[in-house]
DNA sequence: GTGAGTGCAAAGGTTTTGCACCGGT
DNA sequence: ACCGGTGCAAAACCTTTGCACTCAC
């Protein structure tokens, strides 16, 4: 279970569990592989904290992301979408379909001899994304 | 070469040829293989025109990129940057010195087998873009 | 009680848009 | 001369910051 492990490391950092930051949390725990904007998370949390402001959301959100709890990655339109990290390795893949603009996730693991290359080139590699832009299944059934 | 090729583009879209729009995809041509802001061809730009203003530059530039000549990538702090088209096929794949922050380019090729396994499971591939944050060859050594 | 955390509103940075004027065709 | 293109300034958008007030510890 992650969420035990989140709250020792919540605990661990003298990190004041306010109202709005357990709203936070609970938002990107109850959306596990979802990829949610700032916005996105307001509106959620203030169905259980109905005051809170996109400031504080912001600032938990980097706090998070800070603490390595969550994952923040640039999507098109220079919107930053959040995630919660479930595993411990990164994951930053990700499938966008052009169509509904659904998320999915691909694992990693294709790219290392692609790294293994480079890292003969004399690059020393610190992290990738891949973003693959796609018709989903779905879509690509209903678009004929 | 091709710059011709871009020019019989621009005769065949109907589109006006005027100083600050040549301005603008001079720059590009000057700097191949670059990763411009706007602000950073805005700037250059104005040493051939110098009235030219950012909106231009940006209307000039959208243009570009969807008539193809161009490519738009989005950038950490969530700016686009954007580059000239050399080739006939995309190649969107850039390694991000995380030090001196230059930017170089990778090959399309190791994707492919990603691509097929995601084709199997019913996606239809329109697009990827890969990133890649490295210390490069020189940051690496200077680094210890 | 104290200081970290909050909400609001204002500021920041990038990109887009409205509009009167300009200049390529 | 026409109409697309331009420059300026304002608006739009997302994100960050300043400040007085609040509340978890």
């Amino acid at each position: 279970m992650p969420n035990k492990k989140i709250d020792e490391q919540l605990e661990a950092s003298h990190y004041r569990l306010t109202q709005q930051r357990k709203a936070v949390l609970d938002v990107m725990r109850e959306n596990i592989g979802c990829h949610l904007t700032a916005e996105e998370v307001l509106v959620k949390a203030r169905h259980k904290v109905p005051n809170i402001g996109i400031a504080t959301v912001y600032r938990t959100l980097e706090r998070l992301v800070s603490m390595q709890i969550l994952y923040k990655t640039l999507f098109d339109g220079g919107k930053y979408r959040y995630e919660i990290s479930i595993q411990e390795d990164h994951q930053h893949h990700h499938i966008i379909c052009v169509s509904c603009n659904k998320i999915f996730e691909v694992e990693e693991s294709l790219l290392n001899s692609l790294e293994h290359y480079l890292e003969q080139q004399g690059f020393e590699i610190v992290d990738h994304q891949l973003k693959i832009y796609a018709y989903c299944p779905q879509c690509k059934a209903e678009k004929v």
